[in-house]
DNA sequence: AAGTGTTGTGTACAAGTGTTCACTAATGTG
DNA sequence: CACATTAGTGAACACTTGTACACAACACTT
């Protein structure tokens, strides 16, 4: 039982010295699980260790418990997201695609890193605070990041900042809602893919109409 | 489930014999630790009957396992649910009104049930695929039931059945994210609370404000 | 070349885990 | 009333868990 899996030749030397290997090793290990369907709350020290093939004992090397480690993941989900905003950025070139293409980027992001948004999800409600916490500030940076984009590109002049900014925060909030959709479908349903991106892009369409009647209609009502 | 706990005098008689007693007890007692920060995931039954003042044994006469009392929960919840519903019907008298005040049955409601809208924000994204989809298909009731009030109330007249139903599966969504953000502060920082409450309001007149504009302004887009 | 900190390993242990079993008391049905 | 059913109990099982400790191999500096 304790060497289960052990199929190396010469990994026998006791240790090995990549730089932040096992490190590395640990996270990608409980994205793992989290991808086979486990919720990361319930993830044991042993059981990512495990995972990754290494000593319960070298977990302490780096992490100091499961939520340091989520913390960790947090980060990288940051990197992932940044990666998603460039490629947004590069290519959406006419404004009338903007959201098709946006929902479009973001779907292909999501089956890309399906375990990171897995864990994000799951991380949105429930788990660590810290965690919470973290993860709902990428969420905010992100909205602000579109509004500056939207100002940018000469979409948005009739809002004010204030406006603006809850706009986005809306879009990001109904994408992320999508999140669990997608989730929720197998990564080759293409036909319920297809649905959940048809419906995210009629949403955010549904808010920018609104947005654009924005003052126009409502001010009445504080 | 009504009565938490029973702090009886003659309880020290080995067995008592109440209906449902010990699964109220035990579904009761889930939730409670969800309402202390656990995440219901790492829930384990050991864990569920200590809190419940029970012997491990006696999970087994009502549940087979976690997952399972987990479904019990979501259709407890669906009342929970439905009461709210009920009393938003009874409540909303002005039309003008009405997102303000929906907004506000919702927030009492969630205070007063805290722990359950926990257990629901949690269970949306992750644990037990039954209990997501439970969760998910309350959601769509919800929105269907939301229609048709709409249409009842006529103010959605211009609206196609299915424009209609979209509109409001965004306003539940857009009102189960605030959730989370509801949960996430005390529920004692009554400003943080108003925070949200007014965000969430306007987040719904802005999708209301979309609706009203809908297909005179986009219907090219598909 | 020697020393120093870092990373990984093996062993160990006390607690906690899910589940089974045989038991007992209360309840509802005939 | 008798009796089958149900809902509770305690002891026992075979594991798994988090964490601690002492040690070994490597990567750095000196």
């Amino acid at each position: 039982m304790v060497d289960k899996q052990r199929p190396d030749k010469q990994r026998v030397e006791k240790t090995r010295r990549k730089p932040g290997e096992t490190r590395d090793k640990l996270m990608t290990a409980a994205l793992e699980l989290v991808g086979k369907g486990r919720h990361f709350a319930s993830l044991g020290i042993r059981e990512v260790t495990r995972q990754a093939g290494v000593v319960p004992t070298s977990f302490y090397r780096h992490f100091r418990n499961m939520d340091d480690l989520g913390l960790q993941l947090v980060d990288e989900l940051g990197l992932v997201l940044r990666r998603m905003m460039r490629e947004a950025r590069a290519n959406v070139l006419q404004a009338d695609k903007l959201m098709e293409e946006s929902v479009g980027i973001f779907i292909s992001h999501v089956q890309a890193n399906r375990s990171f948004f897995l864990f994000m999800a799951q991380g949105l409600a429930g788990e660590s605070r810290a965690v919470q916490d973290g993860i709902r500030s990428e969420m905010r940076f992100f909205a602000t990041e579109l509004a500056n984009d939207l100002r940018r590109l000469r979409l948005a002049e009739h809002l004010s900042d204030a406006d603006l900014e809850m706009t986005c925060d809306l879009v990001v909030r109904s994408v992320a809602f999508s999140l669990t959709d997608l989730l929720g479908v197998s990564p080759e349903d293409d036909y319920q893919i297809d649905q959940v991106r048809k419906r995210t892009t009629r949403f955010l369409q549904l808010i920018f109409v609104g947005a654009a009647h924005w003052k126009s209609a409502d001010l009445k009502s504080r």
